[in-house]
DNA sequence: TAGTAATTTCTGTAATTACAGAACTCATTA
DNA sequence: TAATGAGTTCTGTAATTACAGAAATTACTA
């Protein structure tokens, strides 16, 4: 009988539950599932299907295939509870360790596809010899771009935590550590 | 009178301005504003709105609201065409300055007004005694990585892009030129 | 093996979003 | 000032997506 989560703390927490949750919207997940996760992000410890469907107020098959996508994410991760037989659930709390797997799934969802996508464009346009060639070059420019990014994704992904921080700290400073090769630009 | 955009060569650009249509269900733009994003790419000249409407088969308001959005992201522009009254649209094709403005508007979409929604979280939560101090912790590190992150974004958009692109295709031998410092990290 | 709790999948409905076509506005020219 | 062309806004419908509740499945317990 896990111990329903206290409520009485709820207002900034259950406004920033409720703000996680349609801020979904612009993110592209919906409403649901970003509730839920910031709910998960914010509990202390791991909770079942049926806590969740109660304080957020959701149906409980919704909450389970939310639960599903979530867990596709790997933004939450199921926690066995001893001597409980539902299954719980925790989410990820480091906060890069969190945005290195959204994007590594968007990686997955939307860099790769584009890049198989226009791959199969460019090889489409190899077999038109009337292809204007300025349509050719930009669909080219297009591929290597997204091929660079999705490389550098890559990469990054492997770049342990602090470091990213760390870079990113320094922002446009690190720039000045490659003016050394110092080309002019733009 | 404009010449009509010569269809002979459709094939590899209409797949891709069909391709590109539906990857923006993935990132989060709808059908009509990604294909006539993807068309205007790859159009040598400039286009109307009539010209695009026909050209795609979508309805010429459609195609006004969506010239219109595509505008608010700065990824295409108006250009006078003397002698003919109707305005004509031709997008960015340089691809770096397209996701140079592509990540300013999900700059100010979605990590600006995810910022200040925790800060609104956070006031309410100091007038909040009985907070459990996990969650006050973990609002605060969601904060702190989201100030971080925009700075970050806001700094990377004012370099220039020849720069961004040695920086990327750098990837992660970057991160050995700050092993200087050389932490042990995770 | 029957019974029950937990979870998932299915089915229909509600809500949202995308879109076409009509109506309207504004500017231009006759 | 009427007539025409371009562009926008409005209105209703279609398509999609989100969701609740029911039915079905799976896992455990007696």
């Amino acid at each position: 009988m896990t111990e329903i989560l206290d409520i009485s703390d709820a207002s900034a927490k259950s406004q920033f539950v409720l703000y996680w949750g349609d801020m979904g919207g612009q993110w592209g997940v919906n409403r649901s599932v970003a509730q839920i996760h910031a709910l998960l992000f914010l509990s202390v410890s791991p909770l079942n299907a049926e806590q969740i469907s109660r304080e957020l107020g959701i149906a409980r098959s919704n909450v389970s295939n939310s639960l599903k996508e979530l867990v596709g994410w790997k933004l939450i991760r199921r926690i066995p509870v001893p001597g409980d037989r539902r299954e719980h659930f925790s989410a990820e709390t480091d906060v890069w360790e969190m945005a290195m797997r959204i994007a590594q799934g968007r990686k997955e969802r939307e860099i790769d596809p584009a890049i198989s996508a226009i791959s199969d464009c460019l090889e489409k346009a190899a077999t038109e010899p009337e292809i204007h060639p300025e349509v050719l070059k930009r669909m080219q420019e297009m591929q290597a771009f997204l091929t660079t990014v999705d490389t550098w994704y890559g990469q990054m992904l492997n770049v342990p935590k602090s470091k990213l921080n760390l870079l990113m700290k320094m922002g446009n400073k690190v720039i000045s550590l490659l003016t050394l090769t110092g080309k002019k630009s733009e």
